[in-house]
DNA sequence: ATGAACCTTACTTTTTCCTTAAATTTTTTC
DNA sequence: GAAAAAATTTAAGGAAAAAGTAAGGTTCAT
């Protein structure tokens, strides 16, 4: 599975007419595999036999409630499950969630919205870790510089960056391929009162080439834009 | 973390009122570890230096709006985040929800349904085996050491790690391969008010080393990355 | 050819971290 | 409940890395 699309919905109402509606907004949004059941009897053989990552179960069902079937999903796994609903009264809601849905969603309901919310769930579940930071790589050419632990690595060679060469590369990269003023730069490093650091910029932009450029006296990435700035080109 | 009570919350709120009433109504439920932060800038520190599982954003903030903080949020973390605003328009639920928040709540709220949709997505995020190994055991080549007795293995030999060791090196690892700052650090093992701790610190990694690594004053495992922190490396 | 903008290097200072030992607190044992 | 052991904290001198300084060199535009 490379995206949410891939996930396999099933939708679970009988009301036909809505069921369709419903189906049609998730199929052209680009959800490709959409299966539908009338009943909780259905449902619950849909979800023995086949892999499903989501389910949106109306709450009227003709051979019991959704509460109860949510119930009896929930006993064997742990797909994310939410609830459609026509009544928006607070106990219903409450109750739907308290059982422990992923969502619960009152008719009318923007289809719009519908979407969003399966989006995050699916997200949520499936694509994102578990909500940790984000690898910050930044890669220049054979060289891969990540933020995180501070490292340049280049065929099997690898390097530390020091605190202020990390601090001036984020800001550089924070606009890659546009221009950073000496000003911009030096503020983000000594802060408001940077006067006389000019020529410790330097120094500091010297080290960081010689960790990230093949030969930083010709540098292919951090460029000086010569009366402005410098520039981590793309 | 056994349980979503030991998540860590954050709530951004400048309503310096419904900051406290959330605040309580979380606490009341059971949560431990409510941070709160009034601006943008503030809550972005915040993230920055604690390791949080979830966000609440108020939509209107002072130094800029919730839509704006959210996006520089997840710019570098993964973090589940909500909104909470008093706006219940149609537009603005589609626009934040349409960012990729995990929800999208409207004051005013019912507490009960605020704490079932934040559980729904903790559990979710944290709890919901989406093949999420938990590592207890770690190691590190000739060593094991194991987290749930706290004792360290290697060639028949074996010690035992401290109370302040294991937590430093729970830390670490859960954050192995990346920096861990002496803030984020000192903070796990004395909670907020670490000032002062900074030498003792270094006092328990030295004690760590000993325990872990061949040559503790050569570390191959626990390395310090100057002025920035300490990694465990992979 | 000249001056301004920038580079480069070696050197100095500062900061950060290490390490050890001793003191204090907490926990365990008898 | 006192003594012993273990864990934690404090303190201080020392080492090493990072940051900053300075001075001569290079490049570029006019």
């Amino acid at each position: 599975m490379n995206n949410i699309y891939d996930c396999k919905l099933l939708l679970v109402d009988d009301n036909l007419q809505l069921l369709h509606m419903i189906e049609e907004i998730l199929r052209k949004e680009g959800y490709q595999h959409i299966v539908t059941a009338k009943s909780c009897q259905e449902a619950y053989e849909v979800f023995d036999r086949e892999e499903l990552q989501l389910g949106i179960l109306d709450v009227m069902l003709p051979d019991g409630d959704g509460f109860s079937l949510f119930r009896r999903l929930r006993e064997r796994w742990e797909t994310p499950l939410l609830f459609l609903s026509a009544k928006d009264e607070d106990n219903d809601r409450l109750f739907g969630l308290g059982l422990g849905a992923d969502d619960y969603i009152t008719k009318p309901f923007l289809p719009q919205e519908l979407l969003f919310r399966i989006a995050a769930i699916l997200k949520r579940t499936y694509f994102f870790g578990n909500g940790r930071a984000r690898e910050e790589i930044l890669v220049l050419g054979e060289r891969t510089i990540n933020f995180e632990n501070a490292m340049v690595t280049w065929e099997e060679k690898s390097t530390t960056l020091t605190a202020k060469e990390l601090l001036l590369l984020r800001k550089l990269n924070s606009n890659r391929g546009n221009i950073v003023t000496f000003d911009a730069l030096c503020q983000t490093a000594w802060g408001d009162f940077y006067y006389g650091y000019e020529n410790t910029l330097m120094v500091h932009i010297r080290r960081l080439r010689e960790k990230i450029e093949e030969d930083p006296s010709h540098p292919k990435w951090l460029q000086t834009v010569r009366g402005l700035g410098y520039r981590l080109n793309k």
